[in-house]
DNA sequence: GAACCGATTGCATACATAGTCATAATTTGC
DNA sequence: GCAAATTATGACTATGTATGCAATCGGTTC
């Protein structure tokens, strides 16, 4: 028996106010045919039986679900998690319901997010996930837009919200050559992220640019241990580097804390480090790490209105990328003067 | 025109396998009576039409949406992140999908809640919100069973899961006194926290047991700022304590760096300072902080079996208590011997 | 007073599925 | 080989809401 015990229904509120169910469902859908004492009496009537229209029934006719899927890779960086509390503020406020599923890194098989499709999503937004062909496949048979966020994607038909990542690096490496830096070490995050790939290659190409030697290269995979260990590799080095660029803040606190703890360095003298985010911790006092900011709450403004122009019948796909600043700190060595 | 595109539904699936839509609906139900060939004929149909069951018409059927609402607080909580990636782990893998939704603190109107309540969600699990009477009233009327994870409830119908926050207080005071402190601090977090509160009732306890001064308490509303400023302020007083005692890792990470990087202690020696949660970033070499280990896999656990258990048409409602561990770092002075 | 018009309202249906009941097909028992 | 038991299938209905269409109603206008 499916009956879930007992619930309210519109013919509930229909009869205690006494109009059809048609009524009831036009009292609840602005811009709806209805006189405003008929409407006030269904209200009232609703009121006094806690009876809000069925979300489910709702989504079922109108083909919309008003639910936005969220894809999450890493929960452990402080910059995703930052959107996610903005982007759910944000969605919140629109009315907007949020679908959370983890979405595994790569090419697995992922078979969650097969079922979670099927909600008929007026979108799916995908944090710091990186595209994988199977899963714009999926969405396009399910005919779910995709919103990278902080992932770009080469597909045309998918749309993504991103920093700047080359003017980010490329900044980074001009500020850490004028502090006097010769020998650079960049510490990336995962292969599979385009985030990362695109702060390598900006970080590498200013260095060319400026004929500076070709930096060393380790990789942290976003994790803190990580890339602890990425750092105690490149300073036991026997030549070791005096200035790390690390693909994110993530990655950069705990080299900080390598550094100065298991080192001895005095980093901002003897060594240089910084990030990409500007996370919060950053300005800490122990931390004051340089880092080129994000700007989340612009970048999630953004995602928004990309998803508002998509649940607005158009599916036109936007490719968005967001000026940061460079924040400096202590953590790297001043720029030398004359 | 409601007609959402081109949505491939059990009809068509039933038209090109050449049965009904009962028969279709059969295939995808386990344990349903059907031939085993009739439903290959029926899954290869739907594999070529890339069908998926609708799970909105699924839900509204049989009065189930198999969505777990997760009513978030604070996001900067590392432990709650951890949580979260915990969780949405667990439900993927036990088929579940997870509605985020921001709650608000207190009694604030919060209208949002009100509509993810109505997705006749199969439980509500509540991370680290403290228990508004409201909220708790608008789940009786929805009939949305209510597990409260990292907060206690006084309501007798509602589960909760929580660590042992009287005993690890009061471990972490033991242990503090142990090390030869004379004037404490607590620093709590938000007022209306049961979290908070019994970790202080513990602290407190064990002190007034062993005839130790009453200590001193801050504010510090579970936030890195305002726990930089709760420690500023002991520590500028003209009897600054010499040891604190932290609601949760979140505050005392911060607290050290504000102890050592501003007013140049030597913290484990000059004064000790203690958390709670054992977050990953405790154990880094920069911070080594002292905390009473929650364990969140475990939490975590517990959580999804009540969570199937109220499933299972059982509205049981559990009170579990989780046992955590101390563990010792160098941000609290050694134990003094003889 | 009849015709008309705009604003409301009710009826019936569609959305996509799961489950009930009756019937058809198949197997089993003897 | 036939009755009985078992299994498999299809027609139908329920879930809760939105909406096209027709009907009603009140107020004009000629």
């Amino acid at each position: 028996m499916p009956s879930p015990k007992e619930a309210v229904t519109a013919f509930d509120v229909a009869r205690e106010a006494g109009v059809s169910q048609s009524a009831v469902s036009r009292a609840f859908t602005p811009g709806a045919s209805i006189a405003a004492p008929t409407r006030q009496r269904i209200v009232a009537a609703a009121e006094k039986l806690g009876y809000r229209p069925n979300p489910l029934a709702r989504s079922l006719m109108h083909g919309r679900s008003n639910i936005i899927g969220i894809g999450v890779g890493d929960l452990a960086n402080p910059f995703f998690v930052q959107t996610l509390q903005l982007l759910s503020a944000a969605l919140d406020g629109a009315g907007l319901q949020m679908m959370l599923f983890p979405a595994r890194q790569a090419e697995t098989p992922e078979p969650s997010i097969h079922d979670v499709l099927h909600y008929r999503l007026d979108a799916l937004v995908l944090l710091s996930v990186s595209p994988s062909s199977r899963l714009a496949e999926q969405c396009r048979r399910a005919q779910v837009p995709v919103i990278h966020y902080n992932r770009r994607t080469t597909a045309s038909d998918a749309s993504f919200v991103v920093g700047d990542n080359l003017r980010g690096a490329r900044t980074i490496a001009a500020h850490l050559l004028a502090g006097g830096h010769q020998r650079l070490a960049f510490i990336a995050g995962t292969p599979e992220s385009s985030t990362s790939a695109e702060r390598q290659a900006g970080f590498f190409d200013l260095l060319a640019e400026r004929g500076a030697d070709t930096p060393l290269v380790e990789c942290g995979h976003y994790t803190a241990e990580e890339s602890m260990a990425a750092t105690r590799r490149l300073l036991h080095r026997v030549d070791p580097p005096d200035a790390i660029f690390c693909a994110n803040d993530t990655m950069a606190l705990p080299a900080i804390t390598v550094a100065r703890h298991e080192f001895g360095l005095d980093v901002g003298r003897d060594i240089s480090i910084a990030g990409f985010d500007d996370v919060p911790m950053a300005a800490w006092p122990g931390f004051a790490l340089t880092s080129y900011s994000q700007p989340a709450p612009f970048m999630v403004a953004e995602t928004l209105r990309l998803i508002q122009a998509l649940r607005a019948e158009l599916d036109s796909h936007e490719q968005i990328i967001a000026e940061g600043a460079l924040v400096v700190r202590g953590s790297t060595r001043p720029v030398k003067v004359g």
